[in-house]
This record gives C-alpha cells, structure tokens and sequence, in this order.
DNA sequence: GTCTATAGAAGGATAGAC
DNA sequence: GTCTATCCTTCTATAGAC
C-alpha cells in the first residue's frame, strides 16, 4: 500500500469516524462519508468493500482505542486518592478530545448488540478489567476502602465521568438558559469528582 | 374516535415504542412496526401520517412519562437520606419497568437535537428542575450537605442510577463470563446507591 | 486509484377498492 | 377503518471508462 492510498484510506477513515460519531451506523450515509472526505461513493466501497465493513473499521478501532485510554488511566501504583485524581484528569481529558465517543460506542453496543460483539477483544478487555480488580482488592486489604463490590464501583468511577457525555444533549437542553459551557463543568468535575468518590467510599 | 379506532391507534403505538426504543428512529422500520401491531403499513400512514410524526408521538409521550417520575421521586419534604432512599428505590424500579428508555431518549436527543428540541416542554422541566434545586438549597442552608454545585450533584445523582441503563450493553459484555443478571445489579444499587451519595455530599 | 453512470434493493408514502 | 397494490425516492453497491 502506498503512500498515496494510504492518505485516501486515513481520509475516509476519519470521515466516517465523524460521519458514525454523529450519526450512528443506521442515520450514516456513505454519500456524506464521501462528500467529506473529498472522495466520491465508489472509492468508499474500493477501500472498504461495503458500509457495515466501514463501521466495523471505524468502530473496533475507535471502542479499542477508548478501553484502552478507559483502563490505562487505573494502571498505577499510586494510592486511592491520588489514582482516582489522575484517573479523573486523564480521562476527562481524554472524553473532551472525544465527546462523542462515549454516546456512540454505548448506543451502537445497545442497537446492535450482536453485530458488535464479534467486533471486541475480549481477552484483552478482560485482563484489563481484572488487573484494576486486583488493585481494588489490595486496597480494601489495606483498610484504605470499604469493603464495596468492584463491580459496582467500577461501574460507579466510570459513570460519573462517561455520564454527562452520554446526557450531553439533554443536559444542554435543561441548563440552555444560563450562558452555560459544557467544558467548563466537565474542568469541574475533574476537581470534584475524586473527592466525590473518595468520600462516598473511603474506610471511615 | 372511537373504541376501536382508540384501540388499533395503541397497538400502533405500543408498536412504535418497542420498535423505536429498541431501533431508534433511523434504524426502525415502519414495515416491521406494523408486523408487530398485526396491521399494515397504510394503516400506520392513516393514524400518524408519516414515519417522523409516529416518532413524535412515542418520544415526546415516553420522555414527558420518565422525566415527571424523574423529578416526582424527588418531590417530597423528608430528608436528604431518606430523599435519596426513595428516589433510587422508585427511580430505579421505574427503569427497571423501562430499561430501554434512557438510552433511547438520551440517542435521540443527541442525534436529532433540533428535531427532538421542539418536543419537549421546557416550561414544565425547568419549573420542576427549580423546585428540586430549592430543596437542595434548604438542606445546604441546614447544614446536612457540603456546599455542593446544585447542577454538578444532579448530575451525579441521577447518572449514578441511569448510567448502568444507558451502558447496559457494554456492562452486559464486560461481565458476560459469570452468570450475570442485571436485575440483580440494579436491585443491589437500590440499597447501596443512596449511602454512597451521602457519604460523598454530607457535612462533616 | 479514481471517476461517472447506473443497477438493484429497500423503505416511506399514497391510491383506490371494500 | 382496513386492506392490496404500487409509486417514488433514497441509498448501497457495482460496472466500466480513464
């Protein structure tokens, strides 16, 4: 592959990524994917031979890339607090550069659940997920956390921070009367979520 | 109207709310939409005229339903644990009733915001949302809560109890190795979802 | 590799009989 | 009010020239 296939291939491919992002595998149309990569219709179907080929492209590569972000913020060795302050600046960070990410990924795993599936890697989503169990786990050993389920926190630490992406729109509709920016109360949570957390789940 | 008419308009209806909450309204289609309210597809035209209207119907009746139980579970006088108690018991037994809701509103609102803007009713929200930002002032100016950002804490509040419905997918394939039941997860957050908020806002 | 033109299928919508 | 038949647009996908 050359270098100028390789620039037509990387055009379409973050065409469709915000043609996807936006609209979702089922409202995408190949013609606008085109349109803004600068391309026309059958060159789409020359690199990527059909448009459910396309968004697993762009899906599996994207959904990779996000667990990958998701979980690498965890590994470390620091303590409670100061994990879930780097965890919260990372990835908040990270969903920024990204904010329609979360809603994306969650929507298309829910409308096409199997379609999807054989799309994860599983192994690797898995090892790492059991990894931060570990680690939740030495901190409940060492009295620094309540014996909470991981699950649960997992699910608790994650939501706090993929939630309001996911909600963006609705919470845009129910603040759109104060000159609100949804930047600066995502720079907030990353100052308060932590503690948030620290406090909700800290051994007393 | 009458009776009959009434009851083909619900099986059509009924119809469009499973089809689009599971599709969303790109993915739905009004073929299978009629299949499933054992009508055909002219009769569809007959009572809603066109796919986008039928739509209407179901979202705005659905999001007006989940947003007055959203709002109404926090509307009494007892204290803020007790408050929460209830509201994650009835909230989350509501979605448990409704799972596929929150990811179906929150879809659509992101991916057909101005479309899904002239649906709703803002007046009733907004009077609804002030009211729940009053009570959070009272138990502020008691001193029972941190002086908490009222809009950061409702968000968190209510991502803690609609995120595992919004992410069910993903959380369901995460967890797909052990004999996992949702239900099961949801029911442990009714009891512990409460305490972790008070822990995390309380005064100390 | 890239384009134009078009095939072919799907899906929303309507006409008209009953 | 309900049905069958069909129109017409939209969209994915391919053929074939350059």
């Amino acid at each position: 592959m050359n270098d100028k296939a390789n620039l037509t291939e990387n055009k379409i491919f973050n065409a469709a990524a915000d043609v996807f992002g936006e609209k979702g595998l089922d409202g995408a149309r190949m013609q606008e994917i085109a349109d803004k990569a600068g391309i026309n219709k059958a060159l789409l179907h020359y690199y990527f031979r059909s448009k459910e080929k396309l968004f697993d492209a762009v899906f599996s590569k994207l959904a990779g890339f996000m667990f990958a972000k998701l979980f690498s913020c965890f590994d470390n060795d620091l303590p409670l607090e100061e994990k879930l302050q780097l965890f919260y600046q990372e990835h908040l960070s990270f969903l920024q550069a990204h904010p329609r990410m979360p809603a994306f990924i969650l929507n298309e795993i829910n409308q096409h659940p199997k379609h999807i599936a054989g799309v994860f890697n599983m192994e690797r989503i898995h090892s790492l997920r059991d990894k931060l169990f570990q680690q939740i786990d030495v901190e409940i050993s060492q009295g620094r956390l309540q014996n909470v389920d991981k699950t649960q926190l997992l699910i608790n630490i994650v939501g706090l921070s993929v939630f309001p992406f996911a909600a963006r729109g609705l919470i845009e509709i129910l603040l759109a009367e104060d000159q609100f920016n949804f930047d600066e109360l995502i720079n907030q949570r990353k100052k308060e979520l932590p503690e948030f957390v620290i406090n909700a789940v800290k051994a007393q």
